[in-house]
DNA sequence: TGTACATCAGTGAACGCGCGTTCACTGATGTAC
DNA sequence: TGTACATCAGTGAACGCGCGTTCACTGATGTAC
């Protein structure tokens, strides 16, 4: 027994070939968009033959939620990191931001339009909400300005999916608002809807961010 | 000369098989998406043969346009209609929800993820700007509230998109924040996001739509 | 009103294509004594 | 250190499938005199 069975020779040689796998099937995602996505075509671009990737993958569908996975893993990575390093709300937002902007179609798979049909694993459901405890805590850091709404008082009567945690149903209300409004720039800014309106829409952003802080 | 060309009987018959046509395409999207929609699907579904449908459209891509066009144009009417029976911005919001819930793959293929490679037709870009007249119109009415922001400003020399229209630049701001805050809540909702969460969506965008209304 | 002709909707066969997936196999890599 | 065996990555052939699209055709509908 001189290697664990997690850290053998041959299992670092699997996870190699499903990284490059992935890599490749991105690539495919960016060019031809998430729907064309083909074993075939990412084992020709690999050089192997078509049937070799059921080494690594049951199926087609087992990739497409390999790279959900792999696209909510790095949200929640990412925010994590930022927030470790002392970033604020306006940090996580502008994280995240860059985050959208560096693979747009990795944006899409995780907030885009649904896949008829598609059902999500339990585990990025895990991943979904570590992503928004580090937004709440970060909400919750925020003093609070204005009084509480009708709309407050509606999340305090539903808060169970803020799953045990204790922030004030002010910041419920904020992260919620952060969510929406960021994801609607950033979504109709990456689906090129603002192209030829010649603002610039990084200072859009800014100001629906500096609005989210101030209120 | 008993009839004019674009009322031949003939040219009826066209115009209802090609809406019939597109009738089962909404249902196939609805159903199994939009990258899915199939031309022979459709005309089984018809009780036809495939290349019967090449009578009606050149190909698959001219179907999908011709979708586009549909759910710009009927979306354009719905604010026009709303707008003429004497609605103000917040009414017009309403009227967009109800379109956006009536049908949520409609309300996708024109504001969701952005098909690689596909290319709208000159005319729908046509039909949008009607659509942000009409926002901009609404927006224009209401009293400006608050100080001007630096992205006011910046809007002050970036407005050609707004064709013509003599908002001031307040009134440019309030459309964007319109249009990205109420289409983040929108998407989030019909992708099935809040599923689960327990508070009602309804009210999250009744309250965006206040904040709205009052800034 | 009736006949001759043109238009055009729809059919069925056929094309090439790429897809996901299975299967029996070869050959290299790692393991056990 | 060397041999015998088990594991497993990758291949190539094959499957059935549905797709978009073309083509030559039949038969019904509309038009012109």
């Amino acid at each position: 027994m001189a290697t664990t069975g997690t850290d053998s020779p041959r299992e670092r040689y699997r996870a190699q070939v499903r990284a490059e796998i992935t890599r490749h099937a991105w690539e495919q995602m960016a060019t031809a968009g998430a729907s064309a996505l083909s074993l075939n075509a990412i084992a020709k671009q690999m050089g192997m033959s078509g049937p070799a990737l059921y080494r690594y993958f049951a199926s087609r569908d087992d990739l497409i939620t390999e790279l959900v996975r792999e696209a909510y893993r790095s949200l929640a990575d990412t925010l994590h990191e930022a927030s470790a390093a002392g970033a604020d709300l306006s940090g996580l937002a502008h994280a995240l931001r860059d985050w959208a902007l560096t693979d747009p179609h990795r944006y899409f798979l995780v907030y885009g339009t649904p896949v008829p049909g598609y059902q999500a694993p339990a585990d990025t459901t895990a991943i979904s909400s570590e992503i928004m405890t580090t937004l709440l805590d970060a909400c919750a850091a925020l003093p609070r300005a204005g009084a509480a709404t009708s709309f407050d008082s509606h999340l305090e009567d539903h808060r169970d999916w803020a799953a045990g945690h204790h922030a004030p149903s002010g910041a419920l209300h904020r992260f919620l608002t952060f969510w929406t409004r960021l994801h609607g720039v950033l979504s109709l800014e990456l689906a090129g809807h603002f192209t030829g309106m010649g603002f610039d829409p990084a200072r859009l952003f800014a100001a629906e961010l500096d609005e989210l802080m101030s209120s």
